[in-house]
DNA sequence: CACGAAACAAAATTATCATTCGGTTTAGTG
DNA sequence: CACTAAACCGAATGATAATTTTGTTTCGTG
């Protein structure tokens, strides 16, 4: 693998584990293999690499969560399955859902760099924004509806990492149907 | 107002804005109008300060939660209660709210502390598990109902702070609603 | 008043870290 | 095969910060 990815991956590693300030880049060099000169080769300071991580993330996020989803359902199965393939990005990519959680807030992550990212959630937006209109789900502001759902999906995901629940299909499906419930005319 | 109380107060200022490693105990020191030497007469560490200061929210929690809650009445209307507790809470304490969102995680804050402070949920965690018995609400895991609606009141909470919405009154029961819509039975 | 303990101060210590710099190696090209 | 530009290296630099140490002040009490 190339070392630019390497050293990124390593950061995002080291990161949600101990801190963005815990983790020195004489480490993340030792741990990628690489010379910390080699850092700066490709980076212009840490923050970039930050940066880069949380780009690659959202990126992930755009694609993931509008993946199968089938154009001729209703909305609310739809919906499920959008929860899912969210759900799941977020358990098969532990390292991502904790570096959301943890570093890609404020102060790490300013708002300007936020807005540069929005970009990758229009589509899921104009899916949930034509459903409103078309009165498959509540009539209420879309930033909130997106904002709750996704707070859900976080909320089973917590669960689920913490083994505070172990997440059975049976729970899931429970985790679903509140969500559902809550943005369902 | 007596010095211990300074420094934690203006540690929990300069770290929600700043971040808990961006944050010197110099700058602490300054704006607290102590020496530094005076914040390890009061603290063993850093950590100590901020240990406290998780803690000192923790409690108020579990008092602010319970708040004025009347027994004699539905399950809804005592639900209403303690979620607009919660999100006046957060209201009024924009610190309060911008700590555990930012700085009360891991790796900053470890389980164990975490651990320390469940005595304070207590009564609420007990409130909703009679209301589960009670078939007031949904038959789901306890902590299910709870982290739901935790992230519920906080995704209010955010979308006021960041002002991506004016959270009018209206909108305030929109997201009750939908809230108490996903638990009821 | 004196005297001991707690409160307070800040300079000194020790450590750590982000970044730079001077240089070497590698790989592609004419 | 030169030659060059990019890739790469890691010691050195320059800051900064947490904590310690040493000493001074305050204050309650016998």
């Amino acid at each position: 693998m190339d070392k630019k990815q390497r050293i990124i991956l390593t950061m995002l590693e080291l990161v949600v584990e101990q801190g963005v300030h815990a983790t020195p880049m004489s480490q993340v060099a030792k741990e990628a293999g690489v010379a910390v000169g080699t850092i700066y080769h490709y980076f212009k300071n840490k923050e970039q690499i930050i940066e880069e991580i949380y780009s690659m993330i959202c990126q992930d996020f755009g694609i993931v969560l509008m993946a199968n989803v089938p154009e001729d359902e209703s909305f609310e199965k739809q919906y499920r399955i959008m929860w899912l393939n969210l759900y799941n990005y977020f358990l098969g990519n532990p390292l991502a859902f904790k570096f959301m959680e943890f570093v890609g807030v404020p102060p790490i992550i300013t708002s300007e760099i936020r807005l540069k990212n929005v970009v990758h959630f229009v589509n899921i937006k104009n899916k949930f924004l034509t459903a409103i209109l078309k009165k498959d789900i509540r009539d209420v502001h879309l930033r909130l509806v997106l904002q709750m759902t996704m707070g859900n999906v976080i909320s089973a995901t917590r669960l689920k990492f913490k083994k505070e629940l172990p997440m059975s299909s049976n729970q899931i499906d429970d985790a679903i149907k509140m969500s559902w419930d809550s943005i369902k005319v």
